[in-house]
RNA sequence: GGGCGCUUGGCUCAGUUGGUCAGAGCACCUCCCUUACAAGGAGGGGGUCGGGGGUUCGAAUCCCCCAGCGCCCACCA
């Protein structure tokens, strides 16, 4: 095969990709063993949603570093997983096929979703819920497959998983049991953090803070004296769930009620004042009412001041029909008239207007902006709940299982390092252990049923497991061991746990599942622990350190040894690009307008860590890079006699010193890449291509056509081909598809299988070769052009003399480049003189 | 409140142990159809490196303080 006639890139990511495909180039050898493997830990995208730019710009950066450590020699484990586990799937089936999962439903085989969505949502069984989820989401994951090959991630496409498939069930119930035979997993009924348009409970790792509008309201208390005390609250409307008040033990304004009690407002509820050292005295009036449950410091307070429970909100967000204990008869009948059932806002006015008529509300309420607590996927504050949740220990609650989850992050390579800090934050700030039920339908069940008592109550203490052989389970359409299906529900039967685990119970067992922790020990010994994690640095806190935790507990290992941490794209004006937003570009749209290679171009150019803007002015350079690349090589190889292969000896000083420079390259790249820096890789490798381009080629082209003998025509060509071989491989991790292209004119096999450059092996080729000795002749050639450029005249206008004066050092370096400078530059003669610096002093013929 | 990152020509960014480090690309201006490439090539103008102080013979590069932007974390009544 040779160069065509007009090299293009069209078309290249077809060909290509088929040609990797039929010939498994990308295809794992699972013969290798631990040490030849590196195996990569690839984020599952979200099925739910499409791809956009930004998967494109992260997950190109993962695959520069697979196709480089390939070509280091490594065995490549590189599968693709798709999450589709969740709610955001859950919402997306409901609506696409008009169905709503009902967990208590029987699994119905013959069933079929109506052909539209009805208007009342048909209520199907969990395992019916999840061949929807499954049908719907394989789709997408078509279209997100063709979209990666597109893009030339070098992926194991025989490697796929989805979270909410088989064997990602089996390993989450699996580990899930391991967890509680060890004591990692406990059941504990505790107050939770509630998101009530969801209602499902909420682990610490999915909230956010937005700014809120709120307002102080300023209370007045009942002191036994017949005084008042002023509190300040923004939630006024949960008065009656007050419990204490609370102020700290060193403030002297409220040292004398420590111990004695005072009244409620309107409720007329005797309340104690107690100290706490959270109570910050510069807040309001620097005492603060305790209610179960406000916020999180509230539940801090009542479990460390051992406070008694008034719920007041629901599970659905209102106020709860019956009043809390505590009451009185009269106060009861206050609650039960104003508050009950009522959502908080419809509450909060209704408390307003009770304490501004019993003037127990001290002026206008005073309007701020406070942080309020968000699920991140929901849109009304959370709320504090008491509910049964599973709990997985994560250090929350123990201080030396901390320490040692900070060591795992200090014994983890950081790309880039600082991003290790924000792994400590979070593991130093946690308050409690993961909370990983979730009181939704799609999703891993746990492995668990309860027995009912005799008398028909559940049994919350008496867990029934299932057998690891029989995993995965769905507990609401199986049975436990040792029972029938007529038992459940029924006194003296069983009944399974309603609820789902988070979807990081299961994405944090990644590593396990691409392994076969579970189903394959010998797939799990040749690959794990993994090499790499790459994610995005939003997901430390949740991703990442479930990773972490799952691994130490189960394996007492880390999970890898590097993180990969990309940043975001923004768009234009520095926002985070998102779909809301309505700037998203889409990347199949990209993909086709500047090619797979330019777009990866751009991305490969964004440092790890780094935000970056999106910017198709790149694509258009890698694009340019690309063509370059063509066009070079073909005249490389064009060169004719052995240009294409020649490896003779390098013997003329200016392509020894060509060649120092160019293992100098391959020593600068290849440390860049070691270090995970993808992004300085490229830049070395892509500025020193356009120079050779540029200069030494232009150098040597008449030398290597054979202009001046033989000799200086072969080391001209060997130096061309090693430099184009070589410059094509420090390319290819970035720009894969011309670069096969190229490397398949002249060459056997794929170059993403090939060898990555020997620097010492290139060194030794360019002997004592010094690369200063380059600078001279460009120099040179620079001058000449100058020269020319500002006399208007063509490049290849003759000259009819250039005196070169210089010290002896210089004009020694001079006299070895002479020759092909003056080739390059047309030069008549080319004269030297002694001189205190390099200085060029260029003749045109008379009649130019 | 604590912390991290960023702040270099109009734009996007390099500049890894302090001394040709003041650079690249885009944009802009001028010129050149030169048989690898006009989807190209040659040349040029433009910044003193957020502000202040300090260390040093010498700092964009180290230290301190400040400002702006972004982000992470925090028990935000």
């Amino acid at each position: 095969m040779t160069a065509p006639e007009k090299p293009s890139l069209d078309g290249l990511e077809h060909k290509w990709n088929d040609a990797w495909e039929a010939s498994g180039t990308y295809r794992f050898d699972r013969s290798k063993t631990r040490a030849d493997v590196y195996s990569i830990d690839t984020p599952p995208p979200t099925v739910s949603g499409s791809l956009h730019v930004g998967h494109v710009f992260s997950y190109t950066h993962t695959d520069t570093m697979a196709r480089f450590m390939r070509m280091r020699g490594r065995e490549v484990f590189y599968p693709m997983g798709w999450d589709d586990n969740g709610l955001p799937t859950e919402r997306r089936v409901q609506n696409h096929f008009g169905v709503t999962c009902d967990p208590s439903l029987p699994y119905d085989p013959t069933f079929e979703p109506p052909a539209t969505p009805p208007e009342r949502p048909v209520p199907v069984s969990r395992p019916n819920f999840i061949e929807l989820c499954e049908r719907l989401t394989g789709d997408d994951e078509k279209v997100f497959e063709s979209l990666w090959r597109h893009l030339g991630l070098s992926v194991d496409w025989s490697m796929t998983y989805a979270t909410i498939d088989e064997r990602c069930r089996r390993t989450s119930q699996f580990a899930f049991l391991r967890d509680l035979a060890r004591g990692s997993a406990y059941l504990a009924e505790a107050p939770t953090l509630w998101d009530v348009s969801f209602q499902t409970a909420v682990a610490q790792a999915e909230l956010e803070d937005r700014e809120r509008p709120g307002a102080y309201h300023r209370l007045h208390f009942h002191r036994p004296d017949g005084g008042t005390l002023a509190i300040e609250t923004t939630r006024p409307e949960l008065l009656a769930a007050c419990v204490a008040l609370v102020a700290h033990p060193d403030d002297a304004r409220y040292q004398p009620l420590f111990g004695t009690t005072v009244r409620t407002p309107i409720f007329g509820v005797e309340v104690p004042v107690r100290a706490h050292e959270l109570a910050d005295p510069d807040k309001g009036s620097g005492i603060a009412m305790i209610c179960t449950f406000g916020d999180t410091t509230d539940v801090t307070w009542w479990r460390e001041l051992d406070l008694p429970v008034r719920a007041v909100i629901g599970r659905d967000g209102r106020f709860v029909a019956d009043p809390p204990p505590g009451l009185s008869a009269e106060a009861a009948e206050l609650y039960t008239t104003h508050l009950a059932t009522k959502f908080v806002n419809q509450a909060r006015t209704a408390m307003v207007e009770l304490l501004t008529a019993s003037g127990e509300l001290e002026g206008e309420p005073r309007k701020i902006t406070h942080a309020v607590k968000f699920y991140e996927k929901g849109d009304r504050p959370l709320e504090i709940v008491t509910t049964r949740q599973w709990y997985l220990r994560n250090g929350g609650r123990d201080a030396e299982l901390r320490a040692r989850l900070l060591a795992r992050g200090a014994e983890l390579e950081w790309h880039p390092s600082y991003m290790q800090v924000r792994y400590e934050n979070w593991v130093g700030g946690l308050n409690g252990d993961w909370l990983v039920s979730r009181q939704r339908y799609f999703g891993v069940p746990f492995p668990i049923w309860y027995r009912v008592g005799e008398d028909g109550t559940v049994r919350h203490d008496q867990l029934l497991l299932a057998d690891e052989a029989s995993l995965p389970v769905d507990p609401s359409a199986d049975t436990p061991p040792g029972f029938t299906e007529d038992q459940r529900g029924v006194p003296g039967g069983f009944v399974g746990d309603p609820d789902v685990m988070d979807t990081w119970a299961t994405s944090s067992l990644t590593p396990q599942i691409v392994c076969g922790w579970v189903d394959d020990p010998d797939l799990f010994a040749r690959t794990y622990p993994m090499d790499l994690r790459p994610q995005a640095h939003d997901i430390i806190r949740t991703w990442l350190f479930s990773t972490v935790v799952r691994s130490h507990l189960e394996l007492d290992t880390l999970p890898w040894a590097n993180a990969a941490l990309s940043g975001w794209i923004l768009d234009p004006d520095r926002k985070k690009m998102s779909k809301s937003k309505g700037n998203v570009v889409t990347p199949m749209g990209l993909l086709e307008q500047h090619g797979s290679d330019a777009v990866r171009y751009w991305a490969a150019g964004g440092r790890p860590g780094t935000d970056t803007a999106f910017d198709d002015g790149q694509m258009r350079i890698g694009r340019r890079l690309a063509i370059k690349l063509l066009n070079v090589s073909k005249f490389v190889l064009g060169l004719g006699g052995d240009a294409a292969t020649a490896s003779g000896a390098v013997t003329d000083p200016v392509d020894q010193a060509f060649v120092a420079s160019l293992a100098a390259l391959v020593v600068d790249a290849t440390a860049a890449f070691e270090g995970y820096d993808y992004a300085r890789a490229l830049e070395r490798s892509e500025t020193f291509f356009w120079t050779f381009c540029d200069d030494y080629v232009e150098l040597v082209k008449g030398r290597a056509y054979g202009t001046r003998g033989d000799e200086g025509a072969a080391s001209a060509r060997a130096a061309l081909s090693l430099a184009l071989r070589t410059l094509l491989q420090l390319h290819a991790p970035f720009l894969p598809f011309v670069t096969e292209e190229v490397w398949s004119w002249w060459q056997e096999g794929s170059i993403h299988r090939s060898s990555w450059p020997d620097a010492e092996a290139i060194a030794a080729a360019a002997a004592e070769g010094d690369p200063t000795l380059l600078s001279t002749a460009y120099k040179l050639l620079s001058e000449v052009r100058r020269a020319k450029t500002e006399a208007k005249r063509s490049l290849r206008t003759p000259i009819e003399s250039v005196l070169v004066t210089g010290t002896e050092a210089e004009l020694a370096a001079v006299a070895l480049v002479a020759g092909d400078v003056a080739e390059a530059g047309v030069v008549g003669d080319l004269r030297t003189a002694p001189g205190d610096a390099l200085t060029v002093v260029v003749t045109f013929p008379a009649d130019a």
